[in-house]
DNA sequence: CGATTTGTTCAAGTTTTTTTGAACAACGTA
DNA sequence: TACGTTGTTCAAAAAAACTTGAACAAATCG
């Protein structure tokens, strides 16, 4: 009968104390742009790490599962925030990260920003086209002067999505 | 002995479809902003009705409890998203949404976005500053050229909010 | 081929966030 | 001062988001 491994569920045993703030840096960072913690964890110690790592490496190194690491790598790919790392004589796959601001808010913008934008701008024309014809046409005056405002809202918003990209792009 | 009220928890009894339909978009928007829907349905509550609103009167239309109206009218106010409405006479409190792109990015960034760059510029000081000297001389290049990286971000974030603001301010 | 390694999927479990509602404070009125 | 009304607070309930892990697919190796 071995001994029950007592190993607390200690992650990052490899990392160094560097590494595990630059870690809970970016999973703070990524909070804000309201993304789980773990793809935070994930691209943080891609972030930090000398050498490309394999899924594997981010499964005992920071002590999260298969399944997270997975779908949080497949997530910061279409983020454009992490790239397959070329010719590594070895089967497996290996992960880097995107360190330029301009391609990582270009990724961010086109992912979750972009896509609210348009969806939004879709259903304020519904909107316009049939909610509106229910009211009353005596009331109808404040409801459209309303809806126009949101559509300049819509519209700014479009005119300053690539001026931000432009500006970061340096 | 009374029929039990059979009252389904319908909310928004005395809203037209477009007012639904425009509260149902700003909950919508404000996930994408990290916020909880019951502000998207206050906030789009007092945008979509031609007067003022009392607490009251969001928690009776909304179907929303009175504690959640309560704080909920409060975040905004701290976003500046909502302001009392002036002299009505009336004991209650009426409230009014603020409708100029500028004064609501204005608040985001200063309640949500500034505090948030802020603390990452002093976490990154500290970084630099303590966790820095634990790594061996030898590694401490690729390190330092990470953490300089950093620093960049958040300075460039810093430089990039006021000009949003600018831009968006008219 | 069969065995082994690598990676994905997704239902179920866990954690976090949000909402509720009841107790309470504050204020005005009579 | 006692009473009704308005609004706040916060512990507990409910809902939503995230993570896990086991089953499975895909690819490589011997």
């Amino acid at each position: 009968m071995d001994i029950p491994s007592p190993e607390p569920k200690t992650e990052a045993i490899a990392l160094n104390l560097l590494q595990r703030q630059v870690i809970e840096y970016f999973v703070d960072g990524v909070r804000v742009l309201g993304l789980p913690p773990s793809l935070g964890e994930i691209y943080g110690l891609l972030f930090i790490s000398p050498a490309p790592l394999s899924l594997d490496d981010l499964v005992r190194m920071l002590g999260i599962s298969k399944g997270s690491a997975s779908q949080g790598l497949r997530t910061l790919k279409t983020l454009g925030a992490v790239r397959e790392a070329e010719g590594n004589g070895d089967r497996r796959t290996y992960y880097q990260p995107a360190v330029d601001l301009k391609r990582l808010v270009g990724g961010f913008i086109r992912e979750q920003v972009r896509p609210h934008l348009e969806s939004g701008k879709s259903k304020l024309q519904r909107l316009q086209e049939t909610a509106l014809q229910d009211v009353a046409p005596g009331e109808r005056e404040f409801y459209n002067e309303r809806i126009d405002r949101l559509e300049s809202w819509m519209k700014r918003g479009g005119q300053v999505l690539p001026m931000l990209q432009k500006i970061l792009g340096q």
